[in-house]
DNA sequence: TCAATGTCGATTGTCGACAATTGGAATGCT
DNA sequence: AGCATTCCAATTGTCGACAATCGACATTGA
C-alpha cells in the first residue's frame, strides 16, 4: 500500500530457517502441558483453566492460549468456544497405534526408495552427510541430544524426499508437526541424552544406509521399520511406568 | 486446588455441541483470508502484517493472531516466529489433488460399508433421519444453505462411522477440521444457496441411499465420489475464473 | 572496495485490564 | 413438586500499550 518500507511488501517468502533449539514460549508451555497429559498428571476430561495454567508456567494468559490451540492440533486437548479447554487422556493404545503407522509408511518409503536406483544414489550422498554430523555429537555430554536428533531426522528426511511417493512423503512430514508422533519426537531429546542411545540409534542408521547402498528393499523397511518400534516401546515402557495402564500386547508387534 | 468451586474442576467434558451458525470471530477472518489467498488477493508469499490484517477486519491483532495459526494449519500460510505470516498461494492443481483424495477415500468407506449388511441396516436408518431434514430444507431461501450442509454432512458421517475402518473414519473426519478440503467445505454454502443446487445434491443422496439399500457396493461408491468430483469441478472452476490459471486437465479426472 | 560492526526502525511477542458470554444457582410461578 | 425465569459469579474473548527481537542500513576499518 505505502511505498515507505524499506524493503517491497511482497515477494519470497524468507527460507524457512531451521531453528536449532530456540523454542518460543508458547512452544515450550505447550510441550509441558502435552508431557503432562501424556503422564497423566492431568485426568482424561479435565479443565485446563488458561489463568491457572498461566500462573504455573509464569506467564500471561496470552501465551497459554496459544499454547492450548498447539495442544487441539496434536489431539490432546478439546477447545470448546467460550467454555474452555478440556484435556484428552490419550490410551497406551492410541500412542502405539500413531507409531504403528508411522512405522508402516516409513516402512513403505524405505521400501519404494530401495527400489529406484537413481534415487537410491542421490539419497545416499544427503544421508552420508547428515550421518556424518550425527556421528560428531554421540559422544558429546548431554547438551548435544537435541542437535543429534536434528541429524537424525535429516538423514530420515532423504528417504521420504527420494521414496518418490509424494503422497507418503507429505503424510510423513505433516506427522512431525501435527500428530501425536511428533509430539513424542519432541520428547526423544531426553531418549538421545546417553552416548549409548546415541550409539545405538547411529547403528541402525548406518545399518539402514549401507541396506540401500545394497539396494536390499527387504533389509532396509525393516531396519526402519524396527528402529521406529524399538522408540515405540520405549516410549510406551516409560509411560506404563507413570501410568498404571499396560497397553494392549496386540499393537506392540512388530509386524504391523 | 481449592473446593470452592461450585462444580468439581475435573470430570467428562462437554460434549461438543455442534455449533449452527455462530462462528467466532477467529473463525470469521480466518475464513475470509483464505479465500483472499485463494481467490489470488495475495500473491504467493505475500507478507501478511497483523496490524494491517486488525485495520482491514476492524479487530485488535488477538483474534487476526489466531486466524493466522488456523491458515497455518491449512497450509494456506507459513509462520516464522518473530517473523511474520507469508502467504501461501495454492495451485488449483493442489486444491484439485485434495479433493481426489477426499473422493478416493470416502468411495472406499462407501464400498466397505455396503459389502457388511449388518452396518448398512444401521447406518441407513440414520441416513434417512439426516436426509429427511436435509428435504425440508430445499426449497427454503438463501439462509437456509449452512443448515442444509449441515445436513447433509450428517448424512455423510453415517458412512464413515459405519464403514468399519477406523482409520478411513479418522482421516475424513480429520480432513473437516484440518485440511483444505474442510476449508472448501465451509465455502461451499454458497454452492448451496440456490434451491437448484440443493435438489441436485438431494438427489445424490437418495441415489446412494437407494444403492446402499440395494447393497451395491459399486454404485454406492460411483456416486460419492461423482457428488465430491462434481463439487470439485465447481469450486475449481469458480477459482479458475477468479484467477488466470487453468487446473491440470489430468487431475480432472473422475477415476482417481 | 569489501567486510565487520553498531545503530535504528519496524514488527512481532507479551502483558494486564476490561467486556461479553456461559453455566449454574436461586427464585418465583403453576 | 416440577418447570420456567432471573440473576450472578466464573471464565473466556478482546483490546490497547509496552517490551523484545529481527532485518536493513550506515558507519568504520582494513
Amino acid at each position: 500500500m505505502d511505498a515507505t518500507q524499506p524493503t517491497p511488501p511482497t515477494g519470497e517468502a524468507p527460507r524457512a530457517r531451521r531453528r536449532t533449539s530456540a523454542l518460543t514460549i508458547p512452544e515450550q508451555i505447550a510441550n509441558r502441558l502435552a508431557a503432562a497429559i501424556l503422564n497423566g498428571e492431568f485426568r482424561d476430561g479435565e479443565r485446563l483453566r488458561e489463568q491457572d495454567l498461566a500462573e504455573t508456567h509464569g506467564v500471561s494468559r496470552g501465551p497459554v492460549r496459544e499454547a492450548l490451540r498447539a495442544l487441539e492440533r496434536y489431539g490432546l486437548a478439546i477447545l470448546l468456544p467460550r467454555r474452555g479447554a478440556y484435556a484428552v487422556g490419550l490410551s497406551l493404545d492410541v500412542i502405539a497405534e500413531a507409531f504403528n503407522a508411522r512405522a508402516a509408511l516409513a516402512g513403505i518409503a524405505a521400501r519404494q526408495l530401495a527400489r529406484r536406483e537413481a534415487a537410491v544414489a542421490r539419497a545416499v550422498v544427503e544421508m552420508e552427510a547428515a550421518l556424518a554430523s550425527a556421528a560428531e555429537l554421540v559422544e558429546e555430554p548431554a547438551g548435544a541430544a537435541h542437535a543429534f536428533q536434528l541429524a537424525i531426522r535429516d538423514t530420515a528426511l532423504c528417504i521420504y524426499r527420494y521414496c518418490g511417493a509424494g503422497h507418503i512423503e507429505r503424510a510423513l512430514t505433516d506427522q512431525v508437526d501435527r500428530s501425536i508422533w511428533g509430539l513424542m519426537w519432541r520428547a526423544q531429546p531426553l531418549d538421545f541424552q546417553t552416548p549409548e542411545r546415541r550409539r545405538e540409534s547411529l547403528a541402525f542408521w548406518t545399518g539402514i544406509l549401507a541396506a540401500l547402498r545394497a539396494r536390499d528393499e527387504h533389509a532396509a523397511e525393516r531396519l526402519l521399520r524396527d528402529d521406529i518400534f524399538n522408540t515405540r516401546d520405549r516410549v510406551l515402557a516409560s509411560l506404563a511406568a507413570l501410568r498404571g495402564e499396560q497397553p494392549d500386547p496386540a499393537l506392540l508387534m512388530r509386524d504391523a
